[in-house]
DNA sequence: GGCAATCCTCAAATCGGTTTAAAATCCGAG
DNA sequence: CTCGGATTTTAAACCGATTTGAGGATTGCC
């Protein structure tokens, strides 16, 4: 059913149920209320993309999601970021617009989006150094937040982060403070802006206490359970192995765990485990008591922080450029403990 | 730009430069080979809003991920199924819209994609039994592939889906033959499908033995790390508590295998652990080795699945049902171990 | 009752493509 | 040189909404 044909049914013209759906004031509230029973009763709505066209506007928000083509994997953190930001998408009429491309093709769907004009608005994900898509995007005027950061302070583009140099300090501090000096790192790859901001967190921390960092200590790959395993085989297996470990996610925690579990060592031991937690919806860090020492943040929160953002700077795309810096929060547990000398 | 400007700049009719860039024949290929690389150059695309609008075809798949209310949680199975199903909805030049919609309300969210006519297919994640959702997509007329089924075998409708009795009657037999009687379950809520069919391979498996499946033994519960932990933690505390549990998925496999490690004891020795695997990208199962005992289909493969039969059947709209019904592969690990009375 | 001021409704233009039907061009044959 | 048929190109209608500017109906006031 067409609005024509709607309209007729109900014997007004095609305008004055437009006005009348669309909440416009030329519309009596009777009249108003009369159109709105009988679409709900007939089931009429105003065909999305004929209103896209006319209005300008695609009501729709694109998020461009790469796949890593080695791993044929999605970074589990895409889920509840989704979860917080499509929450506020849904509740200001906006759809989501998503896009699964092979990692680096990444640019390419951001063009497309802009150019065929299918999103009124898009959320870079998991931004490099020296990133392109944000230049790309500035040019095609189309707005956007970025979800993490590039560069140093200068950034002219509104984004929310994590204070992911200052969370890696504290965590290693943290161990500094239990007497451990070797302590490992399991971070992510490396040209993603947050892992190179949390390797500067690590290292300026051991610098500070007048410890040289070991590039052997710190390894670098993909956020999963069985990178963090393997990181903590490896580490285990140096001549001089840590006595304390840092994963990135609380996904590669339990790989770390898994890896210590398997050499019959217990974390909070003889090896001390610290992460970052994204607060993933599932894998609560325990309810009652943490499981892991971990500095945390919720990313379904950044989500929903983007989205509002972002909404906001369509709806007055003259406003101001927003940037936040979270801090994240630091939970003790048992995981980790003062240092053990091993024989 | 759009058509006309660009028509303009190469000399020809918007009608000769849309032919050209849609592969029609009627135009000569040195000609369409110029508009080609024009709209390289110049960056033109067709606007995909008034496109969908001309042609009637959204070319847009719509995708509703239910969140739950109380535990703001997301499956966390959407990521890997979408990123399969996004792959293919790329190659064939669809797009994927999300919906987010409050456990509940999916309904809703299902009829505006139809009624508003964003899109030209779904697919329907999670049905419960009696699952309202299907016999509305009937009704709209809208292509549409279950992920998972409802019901029993009279289902008129395409879907992929596990085996779910087969495999955790497997599970369970694999328990029964290491001679555990008493067998726990952590189901997830049991108004899905899945989970329901779960327990009835579980109950099935344990009666075919003379077993009565303890009522007591059978948790259900959200798919969480957390519910997994609590359900083994509860179980321990019964009177007479199992030997052996089985976790409805890898994360809450986790969780049993905390409850365990905080009361002392270690997966396939005292208390054995089975659990199905939906082998997500970001938790491999152990990359040598697996993990845990488990039952293991690939979601992501299902997303692929799913995402084919839908392009299909939106192609071919008279075509005919495609029902599906996979085995799972049943791995050993050393979480299961003869059962070991206690003192 | 007449007139102005509101309030509501309408016809028509518009968004930017696709596609049908008609016209223009090209080619070789007669 | 002309004609017929094949090949390209074009003008115009259409998809289904929104929205402008104009006209029609109501109401209030004198």
């Amino acid at each position: 059913m067409n609005l024509r044909e709607f309209s007729e049914l109900l014997g007004l013209s095609p305008t004055t149920v437009s006005r009348a759906l669309g909440g416009y004031p030329e519309v009596r509230e009777e009249t108003r209320k009369r159109v709105r029973e009988a679409a709900a009763l007939h089931g009429y709505r105003p065909n999305r993309r004929a209103a896209a066209l006319a209005t300008g506007r695609a009501m729709a928000i694109g998020h461009v999601i790469p796949s890593s083509l080695n791993h044929e994997m999605v970074n589990p953190v895409f889920a509840d970021f989704i979860a917080g930001a499509g929450e506020i998408y849904a509740r200001a009429g906006y759809d989501m617009l998503i896009s699964v491309v092979s990692d680096g093709d990444e640019e390419g769907a951001y063009r497309k989006m802009a150019e065929a004009g299918s999103v009124d608005g898009t959320i870079v994900h998991g931004p490099r150094q020296e990133d392109k898509r944000i230049e790309l995007l500035r040019e095609t005027g189309i707005p956007f937040v970025v979800h993490g950061r590039t560069g140093e302070g200068d950034a002219e583009y509104s984004f929310v982060d994590v204070d992911n140099r200052r969370a890696f300090k504290k965590l290693t501090d943290h161990l500094l403070d239990l007497g451990h000096r070797r302590i490992a790192l399991a971070n992510g790859l490396l040209h993603l802006d947050f892992a190179r901001r949390r390797q500067e967190g690590w290292a300026e921390a051991l610098r500070k206490r007048g410890i040289d960092p070991d590039p052997a200590l710190a390894s670098s790959d993909e956020m999963t359970e069985q990178a963090g395993y393997l990181a903590m085989r490896n580490a285990l297996a140096l001549p001089n192995p840590p006595t304390a470990m840092i994963a990135c996610s609380y996904i590669m925690g339990l790989g770390v765990q898994r890896a210590l579990h398997e050499a019959g060592l217990t974390p909070g031991k003889e090896v001390s485990v610290a992460l970052h937690d994204d607060m993933l919806s599932y894998l609560s860090n325990g309810a009652t008591t943490p499981t892991f020492t971990a500095s945390r943040s919720s990313v379904r929160a950044a989500g929903i922080r983007c989205a509002e953002i972002l909404l906001q700077s369509i709806a007055n795309p003259n406003g101001p450029i927003v940037q936040e810096v979270w801090q994240s929060e630091l939970v003790l547990s048992t995981t980790t403990g003062p240092v053990v000398e091993r024989p």
